[in-house]
DNA sequence: AAGTAAAACGGAATCGTTATTATTTACAAA
DNA sequence: TTTGTAAATAATAACGATTCCGTTTTACTT
């Protein structure tokens, strides 16, 4: 997912083409990792003095729900990065900095056979540690 | 985990054995599932009104850590089930009560090769969705 | 250019959780 | 059995993350 795939799904779907929205997705755009809405709030206060949160969070789920973001979440806080379009994957998630790595194995295939008369109706598989950058610090 | 063995735990560690904390321990040998602070309340309130809290995270955090109990977190909330003590497992939550069905298949020997350089901490591996029971009704 | 539906504002409210301080209790040692 | 003390609890306040609400502003339509 990149910043002009973004904003062709916002148009179609009907949505406004803010310059807040444009830079939301230009942030998420230039991370490769988890990032709070602290975050966010961080990186857009000097360009919008005063931006309230809801804007922040309405525009978190909207985009994930849009599939232009992912989350998850992590200590009581959740979390978004861009989204890896396409395929089923998992993350390796850095605890220090929020860099994610993907993970291309997914257990579920192994796991049918456990689960006879139970509904699945979704699974969550990640792995937490230091990335090589993180730990060399 | 049972009530004895907790308690032999508590015990040994030099903590006191007051009569909340049998209580506790009960609610959870009762239970097979994922319950809330809150749910723990609603339990305890009736034989302690007015009970604090503070004493029901404290003594949630505190079995917590010494493997009475074990913990996740959904939707913004911890949970609590009593302890699968032991081997190593991974669990199916059904949503709708909490209940809980152990998984044995871990898929971390699977993803060794995938991280090289990244050094593993931790991970988690939960499947959601209807137990039999809460598909029925 | 005017109308309108969506988006954003700003502040307050809510939710789950944790911290603070004073009081009470379980347990052990005298 | 009494007493000392460290642990446990109550009561309340604070906290961080998130959501809600009434109003104002904005992007896009006609």
């Amino acid at each position: 997912m990149n910043m002009e795939e973004a904003l062709v799904i916002l148009k179609q779907k009907g949505y406004k083409y803010t310059q807040k929205r444009k830079d939301i997705l230009s942030y998420f755009d230039q991370e490769d990792g988890y990032r709070s809405a602290k975050d966010l709030l961080n990186f857009m206060e000097p360009s919008y003095p005063g931006i309230s949160f809801d804007t922040i969070y309405r525009n978190l789920h909207l985009f994930d729900e849009l599939a232009i973001l992912e989350s998850t979440e992590l200590e009581g806080e959740k979390l978004f990065r861009i989204s890896c379009v396409g395929h089923h994957h998992h993350h390796f998630i850095c605890k220090q900095c929020g860099i994610t790595k993907e993970i291309e194995t997914c257990p579920m295939d192994n796991v049918k056979g456990e689960l006879g008369g139970f509904q699945v109706e979704d699974h969550k598989f990640e792995i937490y540690g230091r990335c090589p950058s993180c730990q060399a610090s």
